[in-house]
RNA sequence: GCGAAAGUGGCGGAAUUGGUAGACGCGCAAGAUUCAGGAUCUUGUGGUCGCAAGGCCGUGGGGGUUCGAGUCCCCCCUUUCGCACCA
């Protein structure tokens, strides 16, 4: 039977309506005063949008109507992050342009947006992959060249075979593409970086005043930063009349560094094998090593291996000659490429040393027992007292021990302290077609000269062919390849690689508040007025990579003094994702198109309505948290709007005086209350916990005749202004069938009175020794001597009391009376 | 191995500051309505003993602090996530 609640034409006419509201674009140049940005960058691959059931859309528009109603001024922009894999591979499998299959897909996810009732400033959007956008990702690329923050180098490179382009370290996951899953393999190449090692320092002490950030992605960012403090210290070797530079974090114990070890790659690894009588097996086995994809070589199960150079390298600290080694457990890219291996104090050293018959000394001796370097089979990392190891003998394990030994190797010139990092410079290059051309050009007379700012943007040619074959379709486009050199008008070739996508999103927050500003990036009046970005909603997904760039690009743009803001993002929230039950793979797992376990947001709005997936959504469980799917509860959603339907229908019904108004005022203030502090919160699931309640008040007080109309009507209002925020078009229906005019959208967000919410007779809980045993109904104002005489005449609290004196009571006023008892006398 | 978060009914989950554990919803049960199904409405629903009144037990396990512990402290177990040859 149906009640009357219509959903389809309920939520096409409201949607109708808000997009005829749109307005013509809102200069925010003309605004004052500090304001709420809220952000999301999708990513049109088409399938994004079942991954989560668009919560963060949900949860972010319910955030924004929740700001207007308060009178927050608050944008909520929408763009598109429209470069990158997905589209190149659909052009390449279904013949189709990146750029029309892409624009294909941004209007798809725009109309769903419009399904779901979700309120973006269309006057802001964006998209990447127009020039008008793409040719600031150029010029701030120019700028950085120009400060030495952009530069080119040979680099061993992850290659994705099946993509045939480079990726990132970050965008290898278990040594496979993150893309597509193929198996990532080593080469070398030319590439562009961006030095965001330069920054390693600032970007972790940012960290430290994101008090609006989940500690779990500060702490993610700190590990990804790597800092290690150490030394650096130089070996002689005598044979090539050099030294060999090592890092290490314990320079204390650099007496006991009974050999050395280079990564195969070391610069001096071909000389010290150059008179070896197997070097040419040698040199075999470092070209293995070498074309190891990194993530497999650096993999715990990667046994180690390595071979005896031959050479010797003089340790500084005992003058004893140590052999030198090269070993795939080294790696080149870090510290120096070479460690000196102290195999009685580091785990992996020892192992080596085992394995290979290498000498063990001791440096830290323990104090209850002696340790014969020869038999020992567990390294001692932070115990002991050092011996035999002049000036240093009697010292512990410290800092203080450290720093000492660093004075010391500075004093005699072998060394000095040196801060590490983890972090590699950020390879932008990819070997793709649908990205940012790098606005170079290569010229025989002058080398590798910049585009000039007046020739940007270095458009994308929209004739390519997509062959699918290996190398870049840039490249065979005679057209955009052949140019002329900016410098001596001679012939020319362009660079064909273009950016990684994350350069695209690292400052989009910023375009957003000028996107049509054809002469800058942006404009910094505006930027400096609005940033930092209040509100960032995002997935968990993009802890690393993209929050990371997007810190580096907004100190490398405050650096040029074009925005004041050092940090992007003053607010983080992670949705957590949510998953349901997979036929396919037989378990609950991520939500998604291959997984074959989505819900259709088509279907399901058209079965039950946008609203009541919003509702569902948000009511599901804590949105940080992940939260599985479930059909059947969703019906929950659903049965309660429908309640919230039937009530305007059954409000006539009620008497015009009533006795129990008080009450249902009372719970419309406790109310107001609780989803107000709720959605501060984030904690959307109990603020609709807190409506449903609200509503079954007001039906059983309809029901019952037990309020008056007019209470029960204000009621009714406040529930439909609460409830807003996450089914707008049900209670914009609901409230314009009440008679009002404005939009709720409009209204001021309620606020509750402290005084309504107090009750004259209380119901105060009585405890005996902890236990609960009684509740008594008394004056809310009663002195503990009244509260005591009440609880006293209870016969359940003298029935425990018989034989016991209370020794003592401990009152809680407006909530319980422990009474603490003794033995009679 | 290191780091972080979390363990509460059949299920998803509530419980600002230590103060009535299980709100709200799903599911389930009984009843009402209905030709029937669905929908809707009412009541019940942590375990256990009891005809009942009521008692006892109960927030992963063990100990502690407190008048009082899901919440604080110590130890242990489990799960999830992140990092992992980084010298």
């Amino acid at each position: 039977m149906s009640n009357g609640y219509d959903h389809k034409a309920v939520e096409a006419k409201w949607q109708d309506r808000w997009e005829r509201q749109r307005t013509a674009e809102v200069d925010l140049r003309h605004f004052r005063g500090k304001y709420y940005m809220l952000m999301m960058f999708p990513y049109p691959s088409g399938d994004r949008l079942h991954v989560g059931h668009g919560r963060n859309y949900i949860l972010g528009d319910a955030l924004f109507r929740f700001l207007r109603m308060n009178g927050k001024r608050a944008l909520n922009p929408m763009g598109w992050d429209a470069f990158g894999l997905p589209a190149e591979n659909a052009a390449i499998q279904r013949g189709v342009h990146p750029r029309d299959w892409t624009l294909a897909n941004i209007k798809v996810m725009k109309e769903q947006f419009r399904r779901w009732g979700i309120l973006y400033d269309w006057s802001k959007e964006i998209a990447s992959c127009f020039p008008e956008y793409y040719r600031w990702n150029q010029w701030l690329f120019l700028r950085m060249l120009e400060k030495g923050l952009a530069y080119k180098k040979m680099a061993p490179v992850n290659w994705c075979p099946s993509c045939r382009t480079v990726l990132a370290n970050e965008q290898v996951i278990e040594g496979a593409c993150e893309r597509c899953g193929t198996a990532v393999v080593q080469r070398d190449l030319e590439q562009w970086f961006f030095r965001i090692t330069d920054y390693a320092e600032r970007l972790l002490a940012g960290l430290d005043e994101l008090e609006g950030w989940p500690e779990k992605v500060k702490v993610m960012q700190r590990n990804w930063i790597g800092r290690s403090e150490g030394a650096e210290i130089r070996f002689a070797i005598p044979a090539l009349k050099e030294a060999v530079t090592v890092f290490t974090t314990r320079p204390d114990t650099v007496h006991g560094a009974t050999f050395m070890v280079l990564a195969p790659e070391h610069p001096l690894a071909a000389r010290l094998i150059a008179k070896h009588p197997q070097k040419a097996e040698i040199e075999a086995w470092i070209e293995k090593v070498r074309n190891t994809p990194r993530i497999q070589r650096s993999a715990e199960e990667t046994p180690k291996e390595g071979r005896d150079t031959g050479a010797a390298a003089v340790n500084p600290a005992t003058g004893e000659k140590i052999p030198i080694w090269l070993a795939n457990y080294v790696l080149p890219e870090y510290g120096t490429g070479a460690v000196m291996a102290v195999p009685a104090h580091d785990a992996r050293d020892l192992a080596f040393a085992r394995q290979e018959g290498l000498p063990v000394r001791l440096v830290y001796h323990l104090e209850d027992r002696d340790v014969d370097p020869a038999a020992m089979t567990e390294a001692i990392l932070h115990e002991g007292v050092i011996r035999n190891a002049p000036p240093f003998d009697g010292l512990r394990d410290s800092p203080e021990t450290i720093q000492r030994f660093i004075d010391w190797l500075a004093e005699k010139g072998w060394g000095q302290g040196k801060v590490t990092y983890r972090l590699r410079d950020w390879l932008i290059s990819r070997q793709r077609y649908w990205g940012t051309p790098i606005p170079v050009v290569y010229c025989d007379k002058h080398g590798i000269v910049p585009v000039p700012d007046d020739q940007l943007p270095v458009e994308l040619p929209y004739d390519v062919e997509f062959t699918g074959r290996e190398g870049n379709p840039l490249s065979r486009s005679k057209e955009f390849v052949e140019t002329k050199c900016p410098k001596c008008k001679g012939p020319a070739r362009r660079e064909t690689d273009t950016m990684d996508t994350f350069v695209d999103s690292s400052w989009y927050y910023l375009r957003y508040l000028s996107p049509r500003d054809a002469n800058r990036m942006f404009d910094p009046e505006v930027a400096n007025r609005w940033m930092p970005v209040d509100q960032y909603i995002g997935g968990i997904e993009h802890a690393i990579l993209h929050l990371l760039y997007a810190r580096f690009i907004c100190r490398v743009l405050h650096d040029f003094r074009l925005v004041e803001a050092e940090e992007p993002f003053q607010n983080l929230f992670n949705q957590g994702m949510i998953t349901r039950w997979s036929d396919k793979s037989g378990r609950v797992e991520k939500m998604s198109k291959s997984r074959g376990n989505t819900v259709s947001p088509d279907e399901l709005i058209e079965e039950m309505g946008a609203d009541t997936e919003r509702v569902y959504t948000l009511f599901i469980g804590p949105p940080e948290k992940e939260a599985e799917w479930s059909d059947e509860a969703v019906t929950g959603a659903h049965r309660f709007l429908q309640r919230v339907w039937r009530l305007l229908e059954r409000l006539p019904e009620t008497p015009p005086t009533a006795p129990a108004d008080a009450e249902l005022e009372r719970d419309r203030h406790a109310t107001i209350q609780r989803v107000t502090h709720s959605l501060q919160r984030f904690s959307f699931n109990t603020a609709v916990a807190a409506l449903m309640e609200l509503s079954n008040s007001l039906y059983r007080a309809v029901e019952e005749k037990t309020a008056s109309r007019l209470r029960c009507e204000e009621t009714y209002d406040t529930l439909l202004q609460l409830l807003h925020p996450m089914a707008p078009h049900i209670t914009e229906e609901l409230w314009e069938r009440r008679g009002y005019t404005e939009s709720l959208l409009e209204t001021s967000w309620p606020e509750h009175d402290e005084k309504k919410l107090r009750r004259e007779r209380i119901h105060l809980v009585v405890q005996v020794d902890g236990k609960l045993r009684d509740r008594v109904e008394v004056d809310a104002a009663a002195d503990e001597k009244q509260v005591r005489e009440a609880v006293l005449a209870s016969p359940k609290v003298k029935e425990h009391l018989a034989g016991r004196d209370v020794a003592k009571a401990v009152l809680v006023p407006g909530r319980l009376i422990n009474l603490v008892t003794r033995k009679s006398a």
